[in-house]
This record gives structure tokens, sequence and C-alpha cells, in this order.
DNA sequence: TCTTGTTAGTTACAAAATCAACTATTATTC
DNA sequence: GAATAATAGTTGATTTTGTAACTAACAAGA
């Protein structure tokens, strides 16, 4: 009874730890989509994610970034500036709270914006197509919920 | 026809990207594993997924994880020696080939190993217990599809 | 109103990741 | 078997990230 006759079921497997293959999974599905950002427009990570909540979202905080992506605020403020530089994005000085700055997406940055979220969209499609549509809006809201999103 | 009455259906939605999702998820979830690696044995990620790989697997090469984990060579390098500096794990020359280097766990390598697989495995029982045991057999294939681990 | 606390965002310094070039050894090809 | 290519692994320079400390503006209580 204490000890099984195959213990096999008490050894740890880890290709099957959920945070192992969250992270081989998002690292590998990324992969093709970050060669378009990096290669193409020359953007890091942290950056097409703010240009994306931005044009998703619209009008913002830089706080509102930090929260809603749960980026840290020193790499949302750096993405920020260089996203500026490139004249992807504007700061406007909130007048009611001289401490805030409400970032928008220039029409530059839309262009931009519009047309990486199609390249995602359509690589988005390509990857769910590995399931059944059932199979793909229950991975999606499983995914949810392991990242506190619900 | 061509223009729909309601143009969402039409929008980008960042919040419903897979990778997005695939990356916030697996974020989320090795937060507090990473806490227990990190502030209790002062270990690097990459540290502990060659140690787990080595503890995993028995005896590989550095190349060896190269290929199965896809941590780039230099990590490998650089967490091998650290793990080495600790007396986590100790290097044999192949002298059938004396490029390679055969690495295996050190008795307290083992110990460690042993340590961090059951919190790994509690912690993932945790996870997956959010979701039916079918839910949760059914995202482990679907990550492991969009990892490339079939 | 002043002083104490909080919030938005930036900056400086240390740690880590990335990329390219390197050494040493083995495999291949002429 | 000498020349060339390929592989295992390391090292160094550059970039990017993470941590803490910082400025500036606002809020709240005494």
């Amino acid at each position: 009874m204490t000890q099984k006759n195959n213990d096999k079921k008490d050894e740890f497997d880890l290709r099957n730890f959920l945070p192992f293959l969250l992270n081989q999974a998002a690292e590998e599905s990324s992969l093709e989509f970050q060669r378009v950002y990096k290669d193409r427009y020359g953007m890091l990570r942290t950056e097409w994610r703010v240009l994306f909540h931005l044009g998703n979202h619209g009008e913002m905080t830089a706080r509102d970034i930090v929260v809603r992506a749960k980026i840290h605020k020193t790499k949302v403020s750096r993405a920020v500036r260089r996203l500026q530089q490139r004249r992807y994005l504007q700061r406007l000085r909130d007048e009611n709270d001289r401490r805030v700055e409400r970032l928008s997406l220039t029409t530059a940055g839309q262009k931009v914006y519009r047309e990486l979220s199609g390249i995602a969209r359509e690589y988005d499609g390509k990857l769910a197509a590995r399931f059944t549509t059932g199979e793909a809006a229950l991975l999606r809201m499983m995914l949810r919920r392991l990242a506190g999103m619900d």
C-alpha cells in the first residue's frame, strides 16, 4: 500500500508541468509573429504590446497599460519613449492632473497597428486551425483563467 | 454584404490573441513557483530548467538540453557553470568525443531536484484543479501541440 | 497651510539576455 | 592525409531588463 509496484506514477514529469508547457507554447507560438514586428518594423516585444493596447483600446495612460497588460512601469516608460521617437504615438499632458500623460497613436502609429493586427489575426487563425472550433474556444477560456483575466 | 453592419467583428481583439494569452498565462502561472526556486534556492530560471531536465531525464550533454528545452546554448553554458559552482552538477568529458561533456546531478543536486519537483507537482495540481480532469488533459495536449512537442 | 502620504512616471545602476566571434575537437572530401 | 567543413561549448561586447531610488504633482489630515 505504501510502496506502489509502479514507481513511475510518483515521478515528476517536466514535460507535463503546466508552467513549462505554457512557456514552451508561448515561445514557440510567438516566434513567427515576432519576426514580423522585429525584423520588419524594428520593434521590441514590449513596444508592439504597448502599440497594440493603444490601437485596440484607444487613448490610455501609461498606468492603464501597466495594469491591463501587467507590464512593469519602467518597461512601459521606455517603450513609450521609443514609440514616440518613431512618431508612432503622441503624449498629451492631462491638464486636470498634471502627473498624467494621455497616450494615443499618431496616424503613422495607427497605420502600423492596422498592418500588424491584420497579420496577427491571420496568424492567430493559423494557430487556432490546429484545433476544432470548440477546442480553440475552450483553450482561450482556460488561458484567460490561468492568466487571471476573468 | 461587403460592409457588415457590426464592424466589431472585423476588429482585432488583443485579449483573445493566442500568443498574448499564452504569454500572460505562462507568466502568471510561473510567478509563484519562481519565488520558490529564486528566493529559497537562489536559482535563475534557466538554472532550474537545466536542473529539472537533468533530474528528469538523467545524464545529458549541454547540446541535448539546448535541443530539448530550446534554450540558447550560451544560456545553457552559463547555467551549467553556475550549477557546477554550487555543486549541483558535475561535468564529465566524453572520451569518445572530447568536445562533449556529459552532465549529471550530484547528490546535492538530486536532493534539490527532489525538493523542487515535489513542490512543482503540488503546484501543478493546484493549477490543474481549476479545470475538470478532462479539460486539464486537453489543455496539456493542446499546449504540447502548440509547443511543437508531439 | 504644512507635513505626511500617495500616485504617475523617469532615471541610474546592476543583472541578465542576445549576438557574434572564438577555441578545440571531430568529420568529410579531395 | 592535408584542407575544409561541421560541431560542442565558451567568451566578450552590446542590448535589454529588473530593482531601487528619484522627481513632480496631487490628496488628506492635523
